[in-house]
DNA sequence: GTCGGCATTAACGCATACATTAATGGACGC
DNA sequence: GCGTCCATTAATGTATGCGTTAATGCCGAC
């Protein structure tokens, strides 16, 4: 299971907990772990009895993930889980494209110390060790390569970029876990990460913003010419 | 009052009119027209009467609203207006200059013809007539600019990154009109428009890029010095 | 006189009841 | 036999009630 985004909260909350929010973090999550297929209609009281809450909460998380583009309202008719096609992923890397690059230059810009960017350095260490057996462990490859990109959203010190940036991973994640083993091992793409780290710590913008950007459209090409091959539709 | 964002449909809904979509949009509306101010505490009840509807669509729209960015839900106290400060308008004003010039750059791309465009030459005409009399109508320049930055945005073929601009363009909404007397007459702004919408006829993507990512910088750093010398912390 | 604790109350979070709508199936007529 | 219309029903959209929380104000003690 794939940690859920944006939470690196270290304070514990002392209110008592909501219900609606519990729904809304567990309904997230089984959306990202696939275990509502895309495309499958779900009903509020369906979702209310296995959350065991009542269908109240229910319809807020509802709100919530159609506005994130993880499920779609169906008025009258409960909810939708979205199913990407080509053209999703297409806006979703053009999306990328443009911000990821973005927050990394921003985060040069703000002159971040070594220990800031440790996060980056050990998402690096944990692509590469997932990579290193004889057998590679896609999946912690694909966890690794995630909290770099999140870690990095976040530390580019723009709460708005860094929302849209995990707003649109969260997307594709599904996409991505799907294709993870129709693709070539992953090793060019962990080397880029650490250039990334490289340029940042070198306080060179400009260069971090060309890696970042090449690495983004190299990854996006290839996720856009596996489904294309396999003549995937919808996912 | 500035038309609202994100609504150009033209087909009429033969679905009966779901009220809490009708609280959202006027509440929306309520809170760009500046209806309410900044950082007022609103309760639910007081929504509900007001718009004559139950505390449960409100809520819904509280939900939407504050995905927007538009409010705030501080649990058991109601919402709270949001109030941008001086660091808000810093991040809304890189988002920008990330996603605006990628808008563009798609929208080249994709060859429009110049029936596709009309719409950004009549903003743009609107925009010279605002200014072109003796008493030049600073809130109509604003509407057609904004009309011409929101077209820009919807023609790009993206709706995830149209949506996105348009949801940090909403936010900022307030503190462009309030700032709009206290800048000097757009005439440069205007022309600069112009200027874009001839690149993208010529098919020069990288050029239309340039521009307009020159104009949305100028207009960030014109907004943001105006709030500094003024000394305006919230808005 | 001031501070702390308790009671009162107002508002929210959730559950549930009610109204509305759209779909499904059966029956009747052609 | 087939098509259409109506009734039934299931699920949503909205309203409202109930329990809980937190804030306010008062009272008593120090």
């Amino acid at each position: 299971m794939i940690a859920l985004a944006g939470y690196d909260e270290t304070e514990d909350d002392p209110r008592p907990p909501r219900s609606s929010e519990a729904v809304y973090l567990k309904l997230k999550q089984a959306i990202l772990d696939n275990r509502y297929p895309p495309g499958a209609q779900i009903l509020e009281s369906q979702i209310a009895s296995e959350f065991e809450a009542s269908r109240t909460p229910v319809r807020e998380s509802f709100v919530r993930l159609q506005q994130e583009g993880l499920l779609e309202i169906v008025p009258r008719h409960g909810v939708r889980i979205s199913a990407l096609s080509p053209g999703d992923m297409r806006e979703i890397y053009e999306v990328l494209m443009s911000l990821e690059p973005t927050a990394v230059e921003l985060l040069v810009a703000r002159r971040p110390d070594r220990a800031e960017l440790s996060g980056l350095v050990r998402a690096c260490d944990d692509m590469e060790k997932a990579l290193a057996g004889p057998q590679p462990d896609l999946v912690a490859w694909a966890m690794a390569d995630e909290r770099f990109h999140m870690s990095l959203a976040r530390l580019c010190g723009n709460k708005r970029l860094a929302a849209m940036i995990l707003t649109v991973w969260d997307q594709a994640h599904r996409a991505r876990m799907f294709t993870l083993s129709l693709r070539p091992l992953p090793l060019q793409s962990t080397a880029e990460h650490r250039a990334v780290v490289d340029a940042i710590l070198a306080g060179d913008g400009e260069r971090a913003r060309d890696l970042y950007f090449a690495h983004r459209k190299r990854g996006g090409h290839e996720l856009t010419t596996i489904i294309e091959r396999h003549g995937i539709q919808r996912l």
